[in-house]
DNA sequence: GTAAGTGCAAACGTTTTGCAATGAA
DNA sequence: TTCATTGCAAAACGTTTGCACTTAC
């Protein structure tokens, strides 16, 4: 799957990572607890774009009796000590990837078979700079999704219907992009 | 507030929303009601981004019967019929702005007093072209939103830090109050 | 008269919250 | 011992839906 393109000549972004969060919990005053250890380290070792209710079952399968209340809570928590990023791709869902060393990417998004390809450009940033600038605006974030069919979707003849979101599909296989 | 811009050369866009809408209900063998025409006009002639919330209390404010439903179900059948765009500015809930009669836009979005501003770039949709076209992805659709602080915040000091989105804000410029 | 449309309330799916019990420091 | 954290269940949120009633055609 969509591998995460880390930064080169940098350590391990997920010995960063939780080194991060633990300096983040001591420095807040907060406690290191199991649930918040074993969510954390799912979600970052996951290295995806991860939808809650996906989190929440690939942590249960670790220890069942952790809440969907826990996971929503670490990942809020995660999300302000800058180690995930939120988004929402308009199914109504909340979806997180993790954010340490790895560059600002945009995402195209197959409305068929909801496989996430990121993609990055340095020219389609500048351009967003440029546009801000004249509208005396100062971006903090920003966010660029193309929404449509894969190739992979494409190639098997799929119609432009967009499937009603829910988590069962077939997902075809990825197609390497050309660079 | 943000004008539309409406494209040179034809015909007053209310009016050719008027007449696609009812163009729309004869075809499809569906009926004019009151409500719907007074949700219509109300969303059209606002000619602006509007929530459900703020539509239906305009709505109100001409009858006070109608029902969140009955304009959730409007709004539907106006997207339908490409009268309406829908948007969701991460703010869990759904905006829609007029579609008719009006170029492609992408959005400036102040997270401190909600302001969104429009712009058009042909360079970066020519972009957005070449990276789909580059992944073997049809683009049906896309969306690009920066995120941030307008001239209007930046001029009153605001600090960068966005507000928890609930609208019970003191706005410096204008102000679309909510609930 | 017949279907489509309405208002209402209840249901929905996701996320948040209050609270008593638990556990890390 | 203290206070953050947990799990649970309930609430909250925006949205959709089932249904009996109403209305446009």
């Amino acid at each position: 799957m969509t591998q995460a393109p880390s930064i080169p000549g940098q350590a391990d972004p997920l010995d960063v990572a939780r080194r991060t969060l633990a300096r983040y919990i001591a420095d807040k005053g907060l406690k290191s607890t199991r649930q918040r250890d074993l969510i954390a380290e799912t979600f970052l070792s996951q290295g995806e774009h991860l939808r809650v209710e996906q989190l929440l079952k690939l942590v249960r399968t670790l220890d069942s009796r952790v809440s969907a209340a826990t996971v929503y809570r670490t990942m809020k928590l995660l999300s302000e000590c800058g180690l995930a990023s939120q988004h929402h791709f308009g199914d109504g869902q909340t979806c997180y990837e993790p954010a340490v060393g790895r560059h600002h990417h945009d995402h195209l998004i197959c409305t068929r078979c909801h496989a996430i390809i990121e993609f990055e450009s340095d020219r389609i940033e500048a351009l967003q700079g440029t546009i801000a600038r004249r509208h005396g605006f100062l971006v903090t974030h920003h966010r660029l999704e193309l929404y449509g069919l894969c190739a992979a979707c494409l190639a098997s003849g799929a119609v432009a219907e967009p499937e009603k979101v829910k988590e069962k599909k077939p997902k075809p296989a990825e197609v390497p992009a050309r660079r």
